[in-house]
RNA sequence: GGAGAGAUGGCCGAGUCGGUCGAAGGCGCUCGCCUGCUAAGCGAGUAGGGGGUUAUAAACUCCCUCGAGGGUUCGAAUCCCUCUCUCUCCGCCA
């Protein structure tokens, strides 16, 4: 969410980012209730305050034992007015807290103005493509043929976009976790966090899933509960209604959760393979930081995450979300893209923001640059590091041999128990 | 799941029959005085949010907030209802 001061004084800008990222907000609507707000507020603040003191005459002529009936009738009338401003106060506030709600966050002016996904700039690009003397396949294709990856039984126990794995690929999927999450809260230097992944709705309004998103979430009904997409939600929400000193930042978290997700708007997308699924692990990486050093802080966060590819030694590159393609509460975002050689393209393996003060403002997270000053709102940053899905997927594309073996990367054989390459088996 | 107790400012804690209570007192913190230094002592200050005025300054002023939301009332931290959370006991379960 925005300011609204700042929307009310910087409308132009609004509209402009509004513009670039092709999203429909009726700002005319926010000019006649942001100032219809401010006049009706004038207005009862001024009846209260007559209320309040006319009140406080009742109290001391009812003390000394005089009679009070006319203040008080005089009171009660005005009482109903207030009522009746105070009404329209709130539906006028309601309906300015949505629109708000849906204006999304102002892209950065590094941001490349664009359409759609094919206007994203690559930034750099790491590794080179393998090369095989054989055509390569693609990943579920080798998870079927070696019998590890078993969707038909994920299909039967669950349904559709759900995958069971069996033995050394659940060992790959452990392991790359542990990799990761080693890598982030050693190397790195991060603060290793496992948060609850039910979650309720003032935890995703604050992250911003609801109330734009519901429809891409698992409810619990019963309990009003949702299934986390991502560790962003909780992570980002331990501190919400809080107040940092300023050597409290900067705070830099690494979480494993499983993530879901409905896809509503997917299907037809990604029907094979590990890539778009209901329930998934990732990696997620959250900070909280000092609004000066949010974009520096955008650059470590992305190459944290990239450290992930290269220990595996796995070929990708790092583009530019443009601004037809930003996420809503996103001011700037690099996708970290994955070569899959079986697949025959680079897919999305990583993304990481720098929201700005746009999460912050509404989880209500803030810092004091001083024990005195007033509190501001920090600004908030994640990434993926990594998806885990997504990694075993590259893993298996990248390192496939002839026979239709996987060789384990030198960096998970620690975590392997010793196992040099996935074979076939039969289970 | 059942029974009970509770939720007040950074923390602890008071709040009488509803009437200057945004709130006694204490601790902590900040500033000043005192002291050779420290401690002690003395004095002052110390919740957050929003609106108006203004230069989105200072100052001034108003409104809201005593877990959250609603209600009663001229007036509620104080009374009523709903919800959330915490604690204790019982039951059930891993």
């Amino acid at each position: 969410m925005l300011d609204l001061r700042w929307v009310r004084d910087n409308i132009d800008v609004v509209q402009e980012a509004l513009e670039k990222r092709a999203a429909k907000v009726d700002l005319s609507r926010f000019k006649e209730l942001d100032s219809e707000r401010r006049t009706l507020i004038v207005k009862v603040e001024h009846l209260k305050n007559e209320r309040n003191v006319v009140s406080g005459e009742i109290a001391k002529l009812k003390k000394a034992g005089a009679a009070a009936d006319d203040k008080i009738e005089a009171m009660r009338t005005l009482g109903d007015d207030i009522k009746e401003l105070d009404g329209r106060l709130d539906e006028i506030e309601d309906e300015l807290g949505r629109l708000m709600m849906d204006i999304p966050n102002i892209p950065h002016a590094s941001v490349p103005v664009g359409e759609d996904e094919t206007c994203n700039p690559e930034i750099r690009t790491w590794g080179e493509r393998p090369t095989f003397d054989f055509e390569p396949k693609p990943h579920w294709d080798l998870g079927l043929d070696l019998g590890v990856l078993d969707f038909e039984r994920a299909a039967k126990i669950t349904r559709a976009r759900f995958v069971l794995y069996w033995d050394l690929a659940a060992r790959l999927e452990r392991a790359l976790l542990n990799l990761m999450l080693d890598l982030h809260t050693g190397t790195h230097g991060y603060t290793e966090v496992f948060p609850p992944i039910l979650v309720n709705d003032a935890s995703l309004t604050g992250t911003g899933q609801l109330p734009k998103f519901a429809d891409d979430l698992f409810k619990i009904e019963d309990d009003n509960l949702y299934l986390i997409p991502t560790a962003e939600v909780p992570v980002t929400n331990i501190h919400r209604d809080e107040i940092f000193s300023a050597d409290d930042l900067p705070r830099h978290y690494c979480a494993y959760t499983p993530c879901f997700r409905r896809e509503a708007g997917a299907y037809g997308k990604d029907t094979r393979g590990l890539i778009r699924h209901h329930q998934f692990n990732k990696v997620e990486l959250v900070k909280f930081v000092h609004p000066e050093t949010s974009y520096d802080e955008l650059e470590k966060l992305t190459a944290n995450a990239e450290a992930v590819l290269r220990a595996l030694k796995i070929h990708y590159r790092v583009i530019s979300l443009c601004t037809g393609d930003i996420g809503f509460s996103s001011a700037k975002t690099y996708d970290i893209e994955v070569w899959l050689p079986g697949f025959g393209g680079f897919k999305e393996i990583s993304s990481c923001s720098n929201f700005e003060d746009f999460q912050a403002r509404r989880a209500n997270i803030r810092f004091r640059e001083n024990p005195k000053a007033k509190p501001q709102f920090v600004h908030t940053l994640n990434g993926s590091g990594l998806a885990i899905g997504r990694t075993v997927a590259a893993v298996f594309e990248n390192y496939q041999q002839a026979d239709g073996t996987i060789l384990i990367p030198e960096a998970l054989k620690p975590y392997m128990g010793g196992a040099e390459r996935i074979e076939a088996k039969k289970f």
